[in-house]
DNA sequence: GCAAGGTC
């Protein structure tokens, strides 16, 4: 029997797929990628039996980068990024994604690919055939990988697409291993510029790393010029005329009348219209017309839109909407969160999915209208081809989901019975008035029907836009004329959903991507967040707006993503090849590039005006190991000590706080050690900080403590303080920290193994004997202090083993340090998995 | 350490 694996883009989807093709019928097992099932069943293929595996890959499975030798920021010039050589590396190596694709593909017959219809989904079919092709049943001559297209996860389309399969587009597959090495290029290129040209002259830029990309950059560049136009802003006075005439009987209600020339910019020829005015003491109602209007239900919810929504009426970030709709739909209650459709499928279930929610009070009566015969058909919105738009699943409670999830999820529901929901109807009023030949009028509406408003109330008609009473030909009395001075003002800082559509409208991004994107731009320290989700640029992402502007324009311009993408369509469409393409883009940036490198310092003169030198900020701390004099520490991100003397800038390690250790030196290098500490519950280790920057040693790689140190004799080094290796990391060595007393540590120099030992104690230290039982681990002295010593008779010291010693094992406890020094914690940071091994025996 | 694009 034939054999055949089909593979879908995401796990979800080759459940649904297989649900479909098998109707049914078909057998999930795990597999070697801890995301994938496999669905098995049998059917026929190429008109014989055969014998089907459904799975799925979890998005890429490659990714491009330089290859490692090129990961060196000191001594790769960013220049050679243009044609450095790439590599593809697997995207996420957790997910043994080419192991596990191989193990399925043996031996197979045939490979039909169920990628998302995109580009992005062509060009990960030949990263699945990349990976197996070696591995399938090679029948010469005949076609054995197929390509399935569909344009929704309905029954009849998917069969269809199984009934045609077709072949992947190799062209469009190239088009985004193009677009992936432009951008690998040129953000990286341009970040590394200019991060190391700033970073190693100002001292308070607060953001480690200055980041260029061709989305992110144009997407702050929306922020700054909004930011451009409120500080331009010229407020101008203009002048109107504001009636209020009486209404009703006996004149109870006063209503003010909009005046018919809005506003003039010309104060006397207002004061002529007011002085006219007021010569009548009466109005006269010219007309009065009613105009049936209505508001349109929304059209079924997308991505873009649920993150707008989000963001503008429930005060949620993207970022933080993506992650809680994530879980709502792994835990069953909405349907899959990332979509482009706007248009449920012909045969989608609406009365079921309402039906659903009957059960829950708070929607019941309106779910109970619309089953009973009231539902509306949908309005016709656009179909990506996708997934279906989101919808709830089923229902829930707010004690179910909590907090911000039962907001959005409350949301997606209110929108989804809104869609099925009429439109709200309702009656506009309009009063002409004319008070001694000067036009004006009122006007008012009137709801007729709430219809979906009942449900996004948010949207709802408020009442006070009623309109008072009147019939033409009335004559109304003139309560009050008066002149009224205004001034012009300016936007408001975009909000976040504002942006949001502004990323849309430009092709920035994807509906996936722009969280991302905006996310960016926040942890980079370029725009933060102020109340009503409004993006309020910093002055780090102003300086660099303007200095784009200055020196090259283009580069923060949204039309760039734009004329890059066309250029890649021409791949698409076979017009132009992938080579020609990426030679004729790279040459252009290149150029950009040089000339970027080469008028830096028109950017730089407004950095200069905005930060602080380096050699004026921080406070002095070490000596430096060559001129002697004292180095200034660095406290704003990225931590690190400056030399004025020898212009010379030293990295440290980051997340923790450094002080000086004792004034004690290197023996190499003579710079005074810093003492790194990420907290009472995290690790402390001394640190040179010309060997952190520098390796004394070859095997020793960058960013390393003392407690990485191979030096053979000093005192500080690993080689004095290492019990032995680490049992829960491959790497890592168990080092004491001879700082830790009275609370005594020993810690692992990779991961966050701590052990915490002889509390106390007056004294431990590492010996130079080697434990018999153990071999690897050496013994421990310890000095016990007199009033709480465990040994008899008062005795004090002591050596032994703290694995196997039975005096000293009880006094041992394995601890998870802190990751992170509780000054810049966020989030959970503790202990992941208990140890393995050799830990058994341990403590 | 860098981009943007998939998705877990």
């Amino acid at each position: 029997m034939k054999s055949v694996l089909m593979v879908a883009e995401k796990p979800s989807l080759a459940t649904s797929i297989a649900k479909i093709l098998s109707h049914g019928n078909f057998k999930s097992r795990k597999s070697a990628c801890p995301a994938c099932q496999v669905h098995e069943y049998a059917g026929r293929f190429n008109r014989s039996e055969a014998f089907f595996k459904m799975t799925s890959v979890c998005g890429h499975v490659f990714s491009l980068d330089f290859q490692s030798r090129y990961n060196n920021w000191d001594a790769v010039d960013p220049i050679e990024l243009f044609d450095a050589e790439t590599e593809k590396k697997e995207a996420n190596p957790k997910l043994h994604m080419v192991k596990f694709l191989q193990q399925e593909a043996r031996g197979v017959d045939y490979l039909v690919l169920w990628l998302d219809c995109d580009k992005e989904g062509e060009n990960i079919c030949y990263e699945v055939i990349d990976s197996v092709g070696s591995f399938m049943k090679h029948t010469s001559g005949s076609q054995n990988v197929f390509r399935a297209k569909f344009s929704a996860i309905t029954d009849k389309d998917i069969r269809q697409a199984m009934e045609t399969l077709g072949t992947p587009n190799f062209n469009e597959a190239r088009s985004v291993d193009a677009r992936q090495e432009l951008d690998l290029r040129i953000g990286c290129a341009f970040t590394r510029f200019q991060t190391r040209y700033f970073q190693g002259k100002y001292g308070d830029l607060d953001s480690s790393i200055i980041s260029y990309g061709p989305c992110q950059t144009p997407t702050l560049g929306f922020c700054v010029e909004r930011h451009d136009q409120i500080q331009s802003f010229k407020p101008e006075s203009y002048w109107l005329v504001a009636v209020k005439v009486s209404v009703g009987s006996f004149g109870s209600q006063t209503v003010s009348l909009e005046w018919d020339r809005v506003r003039l910019f010309d104060r006397e020829a207002v004061q002529m219209f007011v002085s006219r005015v007021k010569e009548s003491k009466t109005a006269k109602v010219l007309s009065v017309q009613q105009k049936e209007k209505t508001k349109a239900r929304p059209i079924a919810l997308n991505t873009v839109e649920m993150l707008r929504t989000a963001s503008s009426g429930l005060g949620i970030g993207p970022q933080h909407t993506m992650m809680l709709a994530e879980r709502l739909y792994v835990q069953g209650y909405i349907s899959y969160p990332r979509t482009e459709t706007t248009h449920y499928p012909e045969n989608f279930d609406l009365k079921g999915a309402l039906r659903q929610l009957s059960g829950q009070s708070s929607w019941a009566p309106t779910v109970k209208d619309l089953l009973s015969g009231n539902m509306q058909t949908p309005k016709k919105g656009h179909d990506a081809g996708d997934h279906p738009p989101i919808t709830p699943l089923r229902a829930a409670t707010e004690t179910e989901l909590g907090g911000d999830a039962w907001r959005l999820y409350r949301y997606i529901v209110d929108h989804f019975i809104a869609t099925l929901s009429r439109d709200c109807r309702y009656v506009m009023t309009t009063a002409t008035v004319d008070v001694n030949g000067e036009l004006f009028s009122c006007s008012g509406k009137s709801v007729t029907e709430p219809g979906y408003t009942a449900v996004m109330t948010w949207q709802a008609i408020p009442s006070d836009e009623r309109m008072p009473d009147v019939k033409k030909g009335d004559t109304l009395n003139v309560a009050d004329v008066k002149l009224v001075e205004r001034q012009t003002s300016p936007p408001d800082y975009l909000t976040e959903s504002e942006l949001i559509t502004l990323m849309e409208k430009h092709g920035i991004g994807t509906d996936a991507s722009i969280p991302v994107h905006i996310n960016n731009i926040c942890e980079r320290n370029y725009v933060s967040i102020a109340s009503g989700r409004r993006l309020i640029p910093t002055t780090l992402g102003i300086v660099l707006v303007h200095g784009y502007q200055k020196i090259d324009p283009d580069l923060v311009l949204p039309t760039m993503r734009s004329a890059v993408e066309e250029q890649l369509n021409l791949i698409c469409h076979g017009k132009a090849d992938f080579d020609s393409v990426l030679r004729h883009t790279l040459d252009i940036f290149t150029r950009k590039f040089r000339y970027f490198v080469e008028y830096v310092t028109s950017l730089d003169e407004l950095f200069e005006v905005s930060f602080t030198k380096l050699s004026e900020t921080g406070k002095p701390l070490s000596k430096c190991g060559i001129c002697r004099h004292y180095m200034k520490l660095v406290t704003a991100k990225p931590t690190r000590l400056h030399c004025k003397t020898c212009d010379k800038t030293y990295r440290l390690p980051q997340n923790g706080a450094i002080k000086l250790y004792k004034e004690l030196k290197c023996p190499l290098d003579e710079f005074e050690l810093v003492l790194w500490t990420t907290g009472t519950r995290g690790k402390t280790a001394p640190v040179c900080p010309n060997c952190y920057n520098y390796p004394p040693f070859p095997a020793m790689s960058k960013d390393s403590t003392c407690s990485m140190c191979t030096h053979p004799t000093c005192k500080h080094s690993m080689t004095a303080h290492k019990v032995g290796a680490c049992w829960e990391c491959p790497s890592g060595d168990l080092v004491l920290d001879p700082t830790s007393g009275p609370k005594w540590k020993i810690a692992c120099n990779k991961c966050n193994v701590l052990i915490h030992l002889c509390e106390n104690a007056f004294r431990v230290s590492k010996s130079s004997t080697p434990c018999d039982e153990c071999s690897s681990f050496y013994l421990v002295d310890v000095d016990f202090n007199k009033t709480n010593t465990p040994l008899s008779g008062g005795e004090t010291r002591y050596q032994g083993c703290i694995f196997c010693d039975p005096v000293l094992n009880p006094l041992v406890q394995l601890h998870h340090a802190a990751r992170q020094h509780p000054m810049y914690h966020r989030g959970r940071g503790r202990g992941r998995r208990r140890g393995r091994g050799r830990g058994h025996r341990g403590p």
